[in-house]
DNA sequence: GTCTATACATCGATAGAC
DNA sequence: GTCTATCGATGTATAGAC
């Protein structure tokens, strides 16, 4: 896991594999086809169990209550773990870059934390009785996010597009919840 | 170009290059230091030339009249620049995937797509007047619609997340920019 | 400037011993 | 089950002729 992630799928050799591995590359190649094989496992497992830290979809908890509150909470701690986690960052970064080669690879992460997130999001939004789309709105708020830390930690875009976290994030909740409406 | 676009930079040989460039592998390497060197200048070219037919920053005709008109006109052109460009894909593909070993190339698509187009877009709804933040406006408006395309297209989620983009387009306007505010 | 030919390393995958 | 040893192919990059 930690060879694909820091040097991709291609760049990655079996032997590196092996040697982080501790094992020789006989026994990968006795419990996978192939190198394909491999880092599909490996990326089926990082979106199964990575994700759980920023949002449990099991979790109903997370989602209740006031809705700006709640959804201050839930954007900041997804900056907080783009900054602090890298290899969620890297995680993404080989999602969406192999993402074209290996399409089954994306759908870990379609199925396993974009799907069950916009529609957490979604049931908890239409509960407000807020908005005339919440499945819309849910995806705004998830991708005005997403895109925030693309730009900001994966791109590396922190210096020449400076905007603070907690200014985007208040930003945000006033524009989709203005105070008058909630 | 191709080559790199098809297959990623580490899967992309330089055989393969010299082959559909019709000339021999000597021939690059005296044009190019080596195969980064190649490849940083093509991502370059890309990010300078191909993000031109979506939007031109140099245009201010293409941000000027009804802000709802605007938005959803600029929404449904990268919509379907997404759908039709398969190319605009794999670059974008590209520019994500490596930007962690290559941390210079995402700088082309931070300084000439993402930053003049937040500008652009900043400008026009400050003028508006209608936001108290309109930087996380227009950050929040690109941020909905790049995720959209990046999970319906780039991501494959078409078919296990549907989601017309008219209906995002049109939401997406009706949730930024509602018809008694505007 | 562009070519052919090649140096030298490493690749994914397997055969066969233990 | 796990190992060592190795296959054939392919990788980047360059030397030297034209």
């Amino acid at each position: 896991m930690q060879e694909f992630l820091a040097h991709g799928y291609a760049a990655t050799s079996m032997d590196r594999v092996a040697r982080a591995a501790g094992v020789s590359k006989a026994t990968i190649y006795s419990h996978f086809k192939d190198k394909a094989d491999l880092f599909a496992a490996i990326m089926q497992q990082l979106a199964e169990h990575k994700f759980a830290t920023v949002f449990d979809p099991r979790d109903r908890t997370a989602l209740q209550g006031d809705p700006r509150a709640t959804i201050r909470t839930l954007a900041l701690k997804m900056c907080a773990q783009a900054e602090c986690d890298t290899r969620f960052c890297e995680f993404m970064r080989l999602t969406i870059g192999e993402s074209g080669r290996f399409p089954e690879l994306a759908q870990p992460y379609v199925e396993n934390v974009a799907k069950p997130f916009i529609a957490a999001l979604t049931d908890y939004l239409a509960d407000q009785n807020l908005f005339k789309d919440p499945e819309v709105a849910a995806r705004t708020l998830m991708g005005a996010m997403v895109y925030f830390v693309t730009l900001q930690e994966i791109l590396h875009g922190k210096d020449s597009l400076p905007l603070a976290a907690e200014r985007m994030v208040e930003g945000l909740v006033d524009l989709i919840l203005p105070p008058s409406r909630a």
